[in-house]
RNA sequence: UGGGAUGUCGUCUAAUGGUAGGACAGCAGACUCUGGAUCUGUAUGUGGGGGUUCGACUCCUCCCAUCCCAACCA
């Protein structure tokens, strides 16, 4: 059944246009800060607002709240807009930066100072923050509080010009040293710092502080609903705060619980600490929930879009469970991705009573879950590949796949039977002989008789090598967030999460594949071209594996 | 401890005074040329105590637990 129950902020937001507030008019924004890249937590803010605006006939901006010139890079710019780009997410025009509204945040300050509502303190950081006080105790006013408007309006207009030291002056809201909201105690708007900015270059000493600039950002581009997480909640009366003494347009600030992961880290310093120590290759290392991770990965956006919707929007703390995401990769890739033969543990089979040197051309189908894929040739000959761990010598009752003397088929080709199996003087099977049932061609029963198992297979004169990169999982513990005391992200790496398999044999079909085509290896997975393939050495990672009942069945 | 928030199946999320529902995960079965997909069935939940009411996840009250706020970060 469809539910036709809308989150909480969509209530809002159809009760805002409902009674008419901001002309009914919905105007959304994501606003990243260059200093990392986007991962799939980024991935419901982004689609939560560009949603949203779809929704209500409404309008979604991009913007880069660049404020902080010592952590941001053009680098990260350009890294987001691809990643939002691929996401789904449609900015149309409407790229902007905070940078470009500088000139009108300072003319704002100056508002701000004339109306006595700012002033310039000279303390220092550590002055300031003694002097903030405690959640149960009240600030003191800093002893600059009571400057005139005319010296604090001198003393801005030089922090502006480069007169001063960094650290030198800061420019405070004069709000109440004694608010039990530490936020309004006198916050700061300007710090000084000399650092060239990668879009405003040495324009600026000056720069402003997020509570400061990000309510102006929103007004000055007419946003109605801004949208951000939790730990903005004890922020929103300031936001409103300086809105109102500016009397500009006024958003609507509303937060909601940003999304965790088990095993997983979503958090940009932790992402950030894994690349450095070179625990992965890159920010697009394919174990990260980082948005090239998951791409390189072969996630499809659909798929991360449908995960989103599925997870939901609430206000309440949450670690979403990782099979949730898996689900939803196999169900878009089920619906979508051809299905191909592949076997990554090759175990040579020949078929005794089949004519050597014979190649015969077996119809297979691409996808049974859409009729359109059509169907495609593999060659079938005398000697084949199929994978080690569907052949036991000693099978338990429950497993039903090879085993000497039982039939099975292989897949759209010929029911087989096992007849020897030949081992090497390890003990280790090189080889099974088995014969094929030559009525069965095609994979059909002709006298209706039952197999319980189909294996893949590729010939193996036909068969083309390459290289697959097996994931799991790269940390170890559930919750992130909330390490055990004085151990880090590095405590917990699963040594285990990347396995690299070399000539795994392929169908003759996949010869031609470019990086990021993305198909299923029958009973196997989902799997998609690396970047690092090339026609002489094609790479595949797995995207995620089938359902497997078997595997759980043998825990057991 | 001052302020701000949040507690519903294992997990995520609905129900705004009227049968606690869905999804994932789990379990059982059917079907199957992927031990896939699909289909069917099934167990498990309102943080706790009082109160209001014919009736409370919902309203009142007290308590408990958890998270956020004392960066010249966002």
């Amino acid at each position: 059944m469809e539910s036709n129950s809308k989150d909480f902020i969509r209530n809002i937001i159809e009760e805002d246009i409902r009674t008419g507030k901001y002309n009914s008019r919905v105007h959304t924004r994501f606003p990243p800060e260059p200093n990392g890249v986007m991962h799939i937590g980024h991935a419901k803010a982004i689609l939560l607002n560009y949603n949203i605006a779809q929704e209500y006939q409404g309008i979604f901006n991009l913007r880069f709240d660049d404020t902080n010139p010592e952590k941001e890079s053009e680098e990260f710019v350009n890294a987001i807009i691809e990643d939002i780009k691929w996401l789904g997410a449609d900015w149309q025009d409407r790229l902007f930066f905070a940078s470009d509204y500088f000139e009108q945040m300072y003319e704002y300050a100056v508002q701000l100072i004339k109306a006595g509502k700012a002033y310039v303190d000279s303390q220092n950081a550590d002055e300031i923050k003694a002097n903030r006080g405690t959640v149960t105790t009240p600030g003191t006013d800093s002893p600059f509080r009571q400057r005139s408007i005319e010296e604090n309006l001198d003393l801005f207009q030089r922090m502006r010009k480069g007169e001063f030291a960094d650290g030198e002056h800061v420019l405070r809201a004069k709000i109440d040293m004694a608010s039990p909201n530490m936020l309004m105690r006198d916050p700061l708007m300007y710090r000084i710092r000399h650092t060239e900015h990668h879009r405003t270059g040495n324009k600026w000493c000056i720069y402003p502080f997020y509570d400061w600039a990000h309510g102006l950002e929103d007004s000055i581009e007419g946003i109605t609903h801004s949208l951000c997480s939790l730990e903005f909640e004890a922020h929103r009366p300031l936001y409103n705060w300086y809105l109102e003494q500016l009397g500009i347009f006024h958003p609507t600030q509303i937060e909601f619980a940003r999304m965790n992961l088990n095993y997983t880290v979503l958090s940009k310093r932790k992402i950030l600490e894994l690349v450095e120590k070179g625990i992965v290759c890159g920010w697009d290392d394919p174990r990260l929930l980082t948005l090239r991770g998951l791409r390189r990965r072969g996630v499809p956006a659909q798929a991360i879009q449908s995960f989103i919707d599925k997870v939901g929007l609430a206000k309440a703390y949450n670690v979403v469970d990782y099979a949730l995401l898996e689900y939803s990769v196999r169900e878009y890739l089920n619906k979508y991705a051809p299905r191909m033969m592949a076997v990554l543990d090759p175990l040579k089979v020949v078929i005794t009573n089949y004519p050597e040197g014979e190649t015969e051309e077996i119809t297979a189908v691409n996808n049974p879950e859409d009729e359109t894929a059509g169907t495609r040739i593999l060659p079938f000959s005398r000697e084949l590949y199929i994978e080690r761990d569907d052949f036991m010598e000693d099978a338990p009752r429950k497993f039903f796949r090879l085993t000497p003397g039982r039939e099975v088929r292989l897949r759209y080709a010929y029911f087989i039977t096992c007849n020897d199996v030949i081992k090497d003087e390890t003990g280790r099977i090189t080889e099974l002989h088995c014969t094929c049932d030559p009525m069965s061609r095609g994979g059909k029963s002709p006298d209706g008789r039952k197999v319980k198992a189909t294996l893949h297979w590729v010939s193996a004169a036909h068969a083309i090598n390459a290289e697959v990169r097996l994931y799991d999982r790269l940390i170890t513990i559930e919750d992130t967030n909330n390490l055990p005391e004085n151990e880090s992200i590095l405590d917990f790496i699963n040594p285990d999460s990347l396995q690299i398999k070399q000539n795994c044999k392929l169908e003759m079909n996949l010869k031609n594949v470019q990086p990021s085509y993305s198909c299923q290896f029958e009973r196997l997975g989902y799997f998609c071209v690396d970047p690092d393939s090339n026609p002489e050495n094609l790479v595949f990672n797995r995207t995620v594996t089938l359902r497997d009942t078997w595997a759980k069945l043998k825990e057991k």
